[in-house]
This record gives structure tokens, sequence and C-alpha cells, in this order.
DNA sequence: GAGATCACG
DNA sequence: ACGTACGTGATCTCG
């Protein structure tokens, strides 16, 4: 016969483990119904943990069935003094319940014992019965339940973190019995069950009494062995404590249950009570989890093969498509094709040939007007299908941008994913079906590759309906229609033009950077008097503060930290430290810039596309990766010299570049309504020098001496980023009480900025969520957190968001304006960098751009202030300054 | 795979 | 009392 297994769950003990493991985040667990969720799911962790470990065939969680008990009636002040049990636990007791339910467990408590009487009873009778027995909690007294035959595991902090008791290792570990804990509890006492045991004696009198005694009992007897003098007199003075409290301790091991170890087979999850428990505590995790095993059970999706045959049959297809392409790998310019399926609410289509698309009826469907087509990543697609010369149109649906406008907080790039988030299971993830890391591998066989593909396919077409109804509710229609989705294609364009890169230039870079590598490094072996890895933080910190004793600036988790702003400060201590900030710069700049860019260089065309992520930022920027083109060089003179090799990419052309100038206090401006700031830029003013006249109190028409303005800019980049008084004065070198004065001196001049701060963390406070200038939306879960440090967080991020992001929304609508703007030129967008623009353009062109994108970038949105923009262009990007 | 560091707006 | 500026990506070391 099988081995008979049994679980035994502390149930209170599990819950309070759980839910003071994810105290820090209790306001992020919350349902649709506010309740919260943090000790259920905490719960659902460990006990996935328990299955998985135990494989039991039955299975208990035991409760505490309320505060009166036999042991509160021998001793009224047993378990006095505890805090109240928190709300917020005590309203997921219940879901608890029903969830152990829904996973097959069942539920028990008994009225006057604790959980503790109840397992160690169940235990008794198992072990008589056969059963190996695990206990599970996160309270060490049930230790004395250890035998041969029961383990006790105890929950240590986090959910996933136990320590495993057996009768031999609690010998082991203790050098005493199991049963031995009762007595040396006895002895001790217990303060969080507040029974006192004997005075004066604690942990390590009472183990060496058990002992070198065996049991209060015998030590009684044997008194007169006793031979310090106070120690024996407190032992007779508390004889009956010691006595009680032995009995507090001990657990119950025949407690009159209505149930038996027969009643408690383990019944395995309960697919549907489960999902749609999952379902209403918003548990996304465990819903997917649960997907890629149920999915097994979910009804096959009819598909038809398509060839070079039967294409034909795509002319069945209405007129709203649902299209997936498949690669394999995240690079869309150069992953392999997989496949494609195209379906509609009748007919689904799948092939691994994907030269099909280029044929007449399938190609159609993709490319004119009476076809419109719902998709999941348009920007993939469109570069996808262009790689196969065919020109995506007509796209109405994109799931992952809509998702991503809905709410930017924990989306996803994998459709499976994105779904669940939105209440549909029946795909599994690109994880599952294809593996990951060395093991991926797109699967040979076809019913399991095309069941995905159909699966994805019938993801977006179910969810399109529903989740742009979400879109109307939210406002945000334009934002996508007008917005989003054409940008999508604008930057799509932007990464298939590319821009070239002069491989020459990179390599000349490289080999003299190397020399001046190799020169620091010699000049730093010197002075450290070793050779060491000047890139190893750990050993460099070795060097500097233990051989050469510079004083210790700051520290990291992990050890010293050598960063540069503590390197600078002991700059004048040690040459070795300038030496060392050299090499930083010089090896970031021929690591990151000369070797990485020289890497993704496409060998066909001397050019870099890069990936913009459309649906990656929390405020509706953009980021640019593979590679980031974003923070190339350009604030130091010999990193802004890796500039010279981006270039036209024919001769004659030159780089053009335009910048908005102080997009968002402009954006702070407008948006407050502030009437001091929005003067200050409508008569041109030089901002940073006016807020210095204000906050310093000067004359208005006074001079600025450059070290007050540059504090004024520094403020004005402080009240942009959702302003500290702490942050202003560790970012500025001045103290905190001379930055909490400009804090206030700044609201004082410019009132409406402060009232405007105060209502974007009010309006987060309250709707939980803040608005771009377009009602793009960022959610802020921390705002009402009892952790300082999130709730902080997120009302700096409340204050900083609409403006980021507004700036955001105006370069993109200037994007879409300009493509349209330069068609018929020859001229290229090419990048875009957050507030900057830079096209090529043959040199006859230069001066129509000068005019023309200047004038599309100011007049993109219409603001309570104007616009700026500056223009310079050159014959490479390092001379368009 | 996380942490430290540093490049950009 | 608590202890931080906002938003990103790439590279390197180390456990």
């Amino acid at each position: 016969m099988a081995e008979k297994r049994l679980l035994l769950i502390d149930g209170n003990s599990i819950a309070f483990k759980a839910f003071y493991a994810l105290y820090q985040s209790v306001d992020r667990f919350t349902n649709q119904d506010g309740l919260h969720t943090s000790a259920i799911y905490g719960f659902n962790t460990m006990l996935d943990n328990m299955l998985s470990v135990v494989k039991p065939t039955a299975a208990l969680a035991a409760f505490d069935a309320g505060k009166v008990t036999f042991r509160t009636k021998m001793f009224k002040e047993y378990k006095g003094g505890r805090r109240k049990t928190p709300d917020e636990l005590i309203e997921q007791f219940p879901y608890i319940k029903k969830l152990l339910t829904a996973r097959g467990i069942k539920s028990y408590q008994l009225p006057n014992y604790e959980a503790d009487d109840i397992i160690g009873t169940i235990a008794k009778q198992a072990e008589a019965d056969g059963y190996l027995v695990t206990i599970v909690t996160g309270d060490r007294d049930l230790t004395q339940l250890c035998s041969d035959r029961t383990t006790v595991s105890i929950s240590k902090t986090g959910v996933s973190q136990t320590d495993h008791y057996t009768a031999a290792s609690v010998k082991e570990t203790m050098g005493i019995t199991p049963q031995q804990i009762i007595d040396v509890k006895g002895l001790q006492g217990d303060s969080s069950d507040n029974y006192p045991g004997v005075n004066k004696v604690g942990p390590k009198t009472a183990d060496k009494l058990i002992k070198q005694f065996g049991s209060i009992e015998n030590l009684y007897e044997h008194l007169d062995e006793i031979t310090a003098k106070k120690l024996k007199e407190h032992l007779i003075e508390d004889h009956d404590q010691a006595l009680l409290s032995k009995r507090l301790a001990t657990i119950d091991r025949d407690a009159p249950l209505t149930i038996g170890v027969a009643d408690l087979a383990y019944q395995g999850d309960q697919i549907k009570e489960l999902t749609a428990f999952y379902q209403q505590m918003n548990f996304r995790k465990f819903l997917s989890e649960m997907g890629a095993s149920a999915d097994e059970q979910t009804p096959k999706i009819e598909f038809t093969r398509l060839d070079d045959e039967n294409l034909t049959a795509v002319n069945e297809l209405g007129s709203q498509v649902t299209f997936y392409l498949a690669m394999d790998g995240d690079n869309y310019h150069t992953a392999p094709f997989v496949g494609f399926v195209i379906s509609d609410e009748q007919h689904c289509f799948v092939s691994r040939n994907v030269a099909l698309l280029k044929q007449p009826p399938l190609k159609s469907i993709l490319t004119d007007a009476k076809t419109t087509v719902a998709l999941f990543d348009a920007k993939r697609a469109y570069v996808g299908l262009h790689r196969l010369g065919i020109e995506l149109n007509h796209v109405d649906f994109d799931m992952l941008l809509v998702s991503y406008l809905l709410n930017t907080n924990d989306n996803s790039n994998d459709l499976s994913k994105v779904a669940s988030k939105h209440g549909y299971y029946h795909v599994k993830s690109d994880e599952a079906v294809y593996g990951k890391g060395a093991k991926r591998s797109i699967p040979d066989d076809d019913d399991r590759l095309f069941n995905h593909l159909a699966a994805k396919a019938l993801a977006i077409t179910t969810l399109k309906q529903k989740m742009l109804d979400q879109l109307a509710e939210h406002d945000q229609t334009k934002l996508y229609t007008e917005l989003e989705l054409p940008i999508a294609f604008v930057l799509a364009r932007m990464e298939i033009a590319g821009i070239t890169v002069n491989r020459d230039q990179l390599m000349q870079m490289g080999s003299k950077l190397s020399e001046r590598i190799a020169e620091c490094e010699q000049a730093i072996y010197n002075e450290a008097g070793t050779e060491f890895n000047i890139g190893s933080p750990k050993q460099l910190g070795a060097i500097l503060f233990d051989k050469l004793n510079l004083p210790v600036i700051k520290r990291t988790k992990t050890g010293y930290s050598t960063s540069v702003d503590v390197l600078e400060q002991l700059a004048p201590q040690a040459p070795i430290v300038d030496n060392i900030l050299k090499y930083r710069q010089l090896s970031k700049i021929a690591s990151t810039y000369v070797d990485g860019l020289l890497k993704v260089i496409d060998p066909d065309d001397n050019k870099v596309h890069t990936r913009y992520l459309q649906t990656l930022t929390q405020t509706g920027r953009l980021s640019s990766v593979d590679p980031n083109l974003q923070n190339i060089p350009i604030r130091t003179e010999e990193g802004r010299q890796i500039r010279r090799a981006f270039v036209p990419s024919h001769p004659g052309w030159q780089i053009f570049s335009s910048d908005y100038s102080q997009i968002e206090l402009r954006v702070l401006a407008s948006i407050s309504g502030d009437t001091n700031m929005q003067d200050e830029f409508l008569h041109n003013d030089d901002i940073h020098a006016s807020t210095a006249r204000r906050i310093f109190g000067l004359k208005s028409n006074a001079e600025v001496t450059p070290e007050l303005r540059r504090q004024a800019k520094a403020v004005n980049f402080g009240i942009v980023y959702g302003i500290s008084d702490f942050g202003l004065a560790k970012n500025t070198g001045i103290t905190r009480k001379a930055a909490k004065q400009f804090i206030e001196r700044y609201f004082a001049e410019y009132p409406n900025v402060h009232k405007y701060m105060q209502d974007s963390v009010k309006q987060a406070h309250e709707q939980g969520y803040v608005e771009t200038i377009t009602h793009r939306r960022r959610y802020l879960p921390d705002i009402n957190s009892r952790n300082f440090h999130l709730r902080s967080f997120a009302e700096r991020t409340a204050m900083n968001s609409p403006i980021q992001g507004s700036a955001a929304d105006i370069i993109k609508i200037a994007m879409i304006n300009m493509e349209r703007a330069i068609e018929g030129m020859q001229a290229n967008m090419l990048l875009q960098i957050h507030d900057e623009l830079v096209f090529e353009a043959p040199e006859s062109e230069i001066p129509v751009l000068q005019k023309l994108v200047p004038k599309i970038m100011d007049s993109a949105v219409k603001l309570h202030v104007p616009l700026k923009v500056a223009s310079h262009f050159g014959a490479t990007w390092y001379d368009a300054k």
C-alpha cells in the first residue's frame, strides 16, 4: 500500500506569519472590494510549498476557536497582554478557510481548545494509524510533538524559509527529547503566552536543570542536590507555578475532536472553485500558474493549416481579423520567424511558412483598407512584416498597448500575462511552451505550436471589445487612437530607418582609449603598490580603505561605496583617486559606447536599429534598447566624442537636431496655473535667474551670480521631481535647514505651484492615480501605505508623473505631426531622446527644417505658456551643437 | 541574477 | 522617528 502522509497546518500561526512577511506590502494586496489579501496570498504561497514538499494523502488546517480555552480557565492571564490582531488580518481569516476548501483541505476548530491541541490529537491518532505526519507552524512550542514519525516544520521569516525538526534533530540541536521541551518551558515560562515559570530561571538555567534531572517532577524530588542557594529558594517558592506552567505548555493530545484522521483525505485543487476564488482575490500569479496546468483540460481550438494549395481559404475571413506573427526572440529586427496565425470569430488559420503572407489573399488582408487588424504589439508586427515586404495597415486594436494605457503597473510583453491581467486564462506563457534559458526551443510538434498560436489569437479576439470599452471609461480613447497607436508606426519606421554609425571612427577611438586606460591602470597599480581588478568595487574598496586607510564616507549594503561622489571627496587626499576616476570614465566609454555599439552595427547597412519600448515606462516616456540611443554621452567632452561616429546615411547630408527648452518647467507653469511662473516664460526670461531673484529676494532687475543661479536651478529641478528638503540638501550639498527655507520661499513665490503639488497628492490619495494632459494614467498603489518610504515615494511620483508624462505626450504628438510634415522631403526622422528629435537630411533641406521642425514642435499642444525649441546641425551628431 | 556603477533626459 | 530627489539601460563583478 502506498505511503500515508498527513499534513497538519497550524492555521492561525501560518496566517500570522504570512501577514507579517508581507506587512510592508499590505496595501498593495487588496482586491476590487477593498479586502486586504496579503495574508491569503502569503498563506497560499506557503501552502504551495507545503504541498509540493509533503505530497500529502491527507491534510487538515487547525484554527483557534476563540480567546477562551481550557488554559485560560486554569490561568486567566494566559496569553494576556497580547496586542490585538490587526483588522487587516482578521478580515482575511474567513477567506483563508475558503481558500483551503478550494484547495481540497479541511479546516477545523474546537471550542475551548487551541489549534495546537487539535494538531497534537490528530497527530497521535495518525501515528497510530501508520501515517507519516508533517506539522507546519510558526510556533516553536509544537516541536514537543516531534517523533520518529512526525516532523515539525517551523516557518521562519519570509514565506518560503522553513526549519525542519524531527525527534532526532531536536535531540541533536537542543540536547533534550521533544517531551522535555515542556519541562524546560515550565521552568522558564513564556512571555508571549504570558505565564511565569520559576522566578529568575531563564532558558539557560532551565535547559541545564532539565538536562540534569530529566523532568520538573524529578527535579523537585532531588531538590537537595541543588547547591546554588538563591536558585533553590526560587524553585521552592515557585513550585506551584512551575507545575502550572508545565501544564499550560503541554499540548493536549486527547482533545475531544468530532473528526478523525479518516475524515481528512486530501482532495486536491477544486479547479472551478479555486479559479473563481483567485479571480475574486485578484491573484493573477496563481491564476496563470494554474492556467499552465489546467490548460490541458481546456478545449482544443479548431484551426486550419495553410499552405500554397489552400491559401484562398483565408478569403472566408471577415472584415475584422486577428493577426499574430511569432518570432523567436525579443529583437524583432533580426529574430527568426516562427509562424503566424490569422483568425476571426469563426475561422483560424495557422502556418509556419511566413512567406505565405507575401501572397495576394493574405497580403491584401494585412495591407488593404477593407480589413481592420487586431493584434498584440503593433510595432513588433509592423517591423516583422516590413522584413517580408509587407506594409501593415489599419490596425484598430493593439492589446499590449491598450493594456499599458489602462494600467502601466506590472505590464508585460508576454501575451498570456497580459491576458490573465484582464481576466482571460486560457493561453499559456511563451516560457511554458518554449522553455527558458538554454532549454528554450520552438516545438517541432505542429499541434503544440499551432495550438499556442491559436490560443493567442483567441485571447486577443476575446478581450478586444472589453478592453476598448475600458479605455472609453477612462476617457483614454483619444489618447489611444490619436496618439499611442499612430506613434507606434512612426517609431517602427524610425527604427527601420536606423542611424548610420562610422565603424572606423569608433575603432580609432577604441584604440586610443585602450592606450589611455592602460596608462591609468599602471599609475593606479604603482600608487597602490599592487595589481588588482579596478573594476571590482570590492577589491577597490579594500585598496582604498583598508590598505591606504582613506576615510570611509559612505557604505553600500555589501561594503564600502566607491561611487563618483565619494571618490571626488577623496581626490585631494590621494593621487590614486583621480586616476581611478579617469579609469572609470574611460573604461565606461570604451566598453559601453565603443565596444557596445560596434557589436550592434548591422553589417548590411552600417546602421544601428534601436528598439523603442513603448509600453515600459511608468510615465509615458519611451525607452531605447539594443542599443540604447537615449544615453549617448554629452556631458563630458571625452564622452561626447562618441557622437562623431553618428553620421548621415548619405554623403553631403547633415545631422539636424531640435530640442525643447525646459519643457518640464513650462508644463508645470501651464498645468499649475501659476501666473508668476507663466509670466516669466511669456517674457522669455531666464527662468533659473528669475527663480533665483525670487527665492533670494533680489530686485527684479538685479544681476544674478552664477552660484545663486545654480542653486535656483537645483531647486527648480527638485520641484519637478517632487521635492523634499532632504533630497534637495543631499543633491546640492546645502544643509537641510537651508533647503527647507529655499522650498518655503519658492512656494511663497509660486503659490499655485504649491497648490498643484498638494492637489496632485490629494488626487492620488482619493482616486488612486494621477493623469497627464492627454489622460495618460499612472496608478500609485503605495500612496496610502503605512510604510513611510513607499508612501513618500508615491507622493513624489504623484507630483512628478503628470509633468514628465505630459512632456512625453507633447513630443509624441510633435513626432506624429512631424512625420506628415516632412512627407515628400528626403529628410528622415531618426531618434527621439525625450525632449529632442534627431534627423538626417541633405544640406539643401536644412533651411526648411530650421523653420519647420521648431514650428511643429512648439505647436504640438496649446499650453498657457509658449514652448521654446532650439535647433542645431552639423556633419555628425557631435557637430550638431 | 542581484548589486554597484555610470551614461542620458 | 522614519529617510529619498523623477524616469531609464548597459556593463561589470560576484555569489
